[in-house]
DNA sequence: CGTTATGTTGAACGTTTTCAATTCGTGTGG
DNA sequence: CCACACGAATTGAAAACGTTCAACATAACG
């Protein structure tokens, strides 16, 4: 009874609560507080929380994929985050005891569930639980701001890139491959997560496929030159500095009247 | 000895671990672990810690202003939040036990120190203290969140004049004058914040004052119609879809060449 | 009183958006 | 099984918003 379910759940080893959660609580006094942990399975569009629902749990992610929706006063939505398996959700309810989010699944998933009392018992009881929850919910906060600095510092062929890298490295994680993958999500839903229109995103997506970065087809990606990717991430000022012995590298940053990316500029 | 430094101190009221901080510890044991509160002075431009700092307490501002910034690979700064008297400070050091981001003073201020050991403490024995930090914590994701939708669905003119709203806000919530106040932060620091140039912000604000919005000279602004100014934050599709007979109240937000703003636009 | 940091203003340019027209894919119903 | 329809994605041309560059003004500070 005491047993948490996701002890022996085959996706615990990505726990966003730490790959120690199972030591976790057995090396702690929670056990008797901490209610079985129960999964269940969503589909596609399915939602697990909307905005103004009574904050109940958090939940970690076991399989499938989710995005997470704020939405703006003038009714559009804004895509905040997008969950994989063994992220951590829900945290979003703590401020107002509420939840301030929507999230719904981009495919068929399944989810764990953590009662609040069960997130209490292990503040209580657990230092490592403590820290881990903190430490993700500071982490969330960090990411959201590099999200910012991104929008802010960045080009949207630089986000885009960032976007699939981040995406890759995530997959990675999770013992799925780094450089081939299919995207559960639409380029509307990536548009609005980097903030531009869907138009951009197809010609960002397009040019990178003509200068061999990448191969695109429909939802399935291949990042075909990863170092170069990174480059164009850290690239800004190096693009306009650097003398034009360096050759096509940094083709995408420099004028677009010189090289293939031309069709994304006016 | 027990007794916590910030009990009596003036700023409590609007203390970010909650108006309630004194009675919260009062009602448990934690003040057996909680160590005693100190603060410190510190002046304009003195750094309360740095990136890569170890994270060994939080801080709540008593008085002054700060500003918190990260720091990208190419060495150029992002600055992420600001802080008032109240505010609660430091916890992006969960996330890395060491921090993430570098805090410098506006002016100059003072703030209540909290070791880790004291928020431990705290987590452990106070039901009404956990609530409040992840309910802090979970709010800074939430408010880092509201600041990305506002650079992805605003346009330059509905950030600055929501900035200035927001912070006519915070400073009427600790009592001072929601109309009138002194920017401690230079057009600089807004302009990176708001992820603009500083030759928008400057535009913008001489715009706004010729628009009889508001009032500035230079740090000093005052806001002269507030109504208008709220409007202008929602507007959006607003001022593509009304009809001319509304008058010059959305002028901002319409057709550069129409209006006094004109000179922000081509 | 001069030097430096901060702020303002103008004009040209560029990136990204918007509008508009197609194409592609998937699923639905005849 | 095909036709149809709808959403998703692509592509082109024009327009807008904000940036950049450059010169200048003003305040702060030693």
């Amino acid at each position: 009874m005491s047993q948490l379910y996701f002890k022996s759940s085959p996706t615990c080893e990505y726990c966003a609560l730490s790959r120690n959660c199972t030591e976790n609580i057995n090396n702690t006094s929670a056990m008797q507080n901490v209610q079985v942990l129960t999964h269940k399975i969503y589909h596609k569009g399915d939602t697990l929380f909307c905005a103004g629902d009574a904050f109940n749990a958090l939940y970690i992610m076991r399989s499938g994929s989710a995005k997470a929706s704020a939405t703006t006063i003038e009714a559009d939505e804004q895509i905040v985050d997008f969950y994989f398996p063994g992220d951590l959700l829900g945290t979003d309810g703590f401020a107002q005891k509420q939840h301030a989010h929507n999230v719904s699944f981009l495919e068929t998933s399944s989810v764990c569930y953590i009662s609040v009392n069960s997130v209490n018992a292990l503040l209580t009881h657990s230092e490592l639980g403590r820290q881990q929850l903190l430490s993700n919910m500071s982490q969330n906060t960090l990411n959201q701001q590099q999200q910012l600095m991104n929008v802010h510092k960045m080009t949207s062929i630089q986000r885009l890139t960032s976007f699939l890298l981040d995406l890759s490295h995530r997959l990675a994680q999770r013992g799925l491959s780094s450089q081939q993958f299919t995207l559960s999500m639409t380029r509307i839903d990536i548009a609005n997560y980097l903030g531009m229109a869907i138009e951009t995103v197809s010609r960002l997506l397009t040019s990178m496929q003509q200068q061999r970065l990448i191969q695109v087809q429909r939802r399935h990606i291949t990042l075909v030159n990863i170092p170069e990717m990174r480059k164009i991430c850290l690239s800004d000022l190096l693009g306009q500095t650097e003398d034009e012995s360096d050759g096509m590298q940094h083709a995408m940053l420099r004028s677009t009247t010189d090289y293939p990316l031309s069709s994304i500029g006016g």
